[in-house]
DNA sequence: GTCTATAATTCGATAGAC
DNA sequence: GTCTATCGAATTATAGAC
């Protein structure tokens, strides 16, 4: 492996995540990828071995990252001697993926919003993303659970979908001029945590 | 105009709903849809022109009925002597959508799932069906900016994005098992009606 | 590992007979 | 208005030289 196939297969990727991001699965072509990763065609099957190897691994990429820190916070939170709060509970699910933004310069606005094109991608590619966050996702709605209780467990299931639907938005709008957030500063990331978390916890609640 | 060409356009409009709420836009092939549709390819550009055009002609389809209910249930709330609830306008934007579900036969699903789809298209799909709903979004602002009259404009921005980001995940889950959503009961859908608003009005009150 | 060249399909759109 | 046939361009993926 020469030393330059590391940076031509992290080309590929970062322009691939872009496209993906901006046009969809099957709205980009392999020759767009390359084309701007100003590589050769055949590098991506030589690298990925198919266009949607490809997906998987840009996906595999941002979301391991993500997970980690869910799993993080969600064991800070069991560890504690008392149950937490519904707002702490929010915060630790909308808050590793709203941290997408405050790294990586250039890129972040793409990651983020590659993340919400994940979510909305026709079957089945959308279950390429889900299968990565599926194990914290049912971990978290077992902490929701155990918090409230008095609500049935397909109750929480939806609310709890809304929730991330939420999330995704933000993600998705982040940047633009009229969204939650709209600059990567980290006081403005906090700021939209704070107020996600205040918009939807009183839903949970109810 | 022969007697059967409304029933052939029909036939192209109601497949091409169903591709399209399922593949997206660039997932969908023209030949896929007159192969469903039972007609000839060259009756899609005959009809319609193209496939973006087609798409349109699916959007206002479903999208008119929509937005005039819209108009004439805001046009009601401005009527009254008093300014509504926080619950009886966030009635008013989700119910129209909603009750999609409740006409149309078979087609109900796929009706709900595609509206859904519209709004996660990449653009310059997006913008087709965004303009059909853009002059009764902004009345609902304006209407929710003299109930908030507290709130800055940019915050109730984001907060009726949200909104809408609940109900269109609504409408696409909806049917499946662990949707709010499951059936198409006139009670079913009342019933979402009441806990989606209830799960939305006190974050926009906060 | 990187390249050129191309195989093998598939796409949207259209010409022209009926 | 509906059909067959096809154009021209684009797609993913691969074979094979270097």
């Amino acid at each position: 492996m020469a030393a330059s196939t590391t940076e031509t297969k992290e080309q590929i990727l970062t322009v691939a995540e872009r496209l993906f991001a901006e046009h969809g699965f099957t709205g980009t072509t392999l020759r767009n990828v390359v084309s701007e990763a100003r590589v050769n065609l055949a590098a991506v099957n030589y690298h990925f071995g198919s266009k949607e190897e490809l997906f998987r691994a840009v996906v595999a990429r941002f979301a391991r990252p993500v997970v980690e820190r869910e799993l993080r916070l969600l064991s800070e939170l069991k560890s504690g001697s008392e149950l937490p709060s519904i707002e702490a509970l929010l915060r630790a699910v909308v808050q590793p993926s709203l941290e997408i933004l405050s790294e990586g310069e250039d890129t972040r606005l793409v990651r983020a919003k590659f993340m919400g094109r994940c979510r909305t991608e026709p079957e089945p590619i959308q279950s390429i993303a889900y299968a990565e966050f599926a194990v914290a996702t049912e971990m978290f709605l077992d902490m929701f659970q155990r918090v409230l209780p008095e609500q049935p467990r397909s109750q929480l299931g939806w609310k709890f979908d809304l929730v991330i639907s939420a999330l995704v938005r933000v993600l998705m709008e982040a940047g633009k001029p009229y969204a939650l957030l709209k600059t990567t500063r980290p006081e403005d990331i906090e700021a939209a945590t704070q107020q996600l978390v205040a918009f939807l916890s009183p839903g949970m609640r109810t």
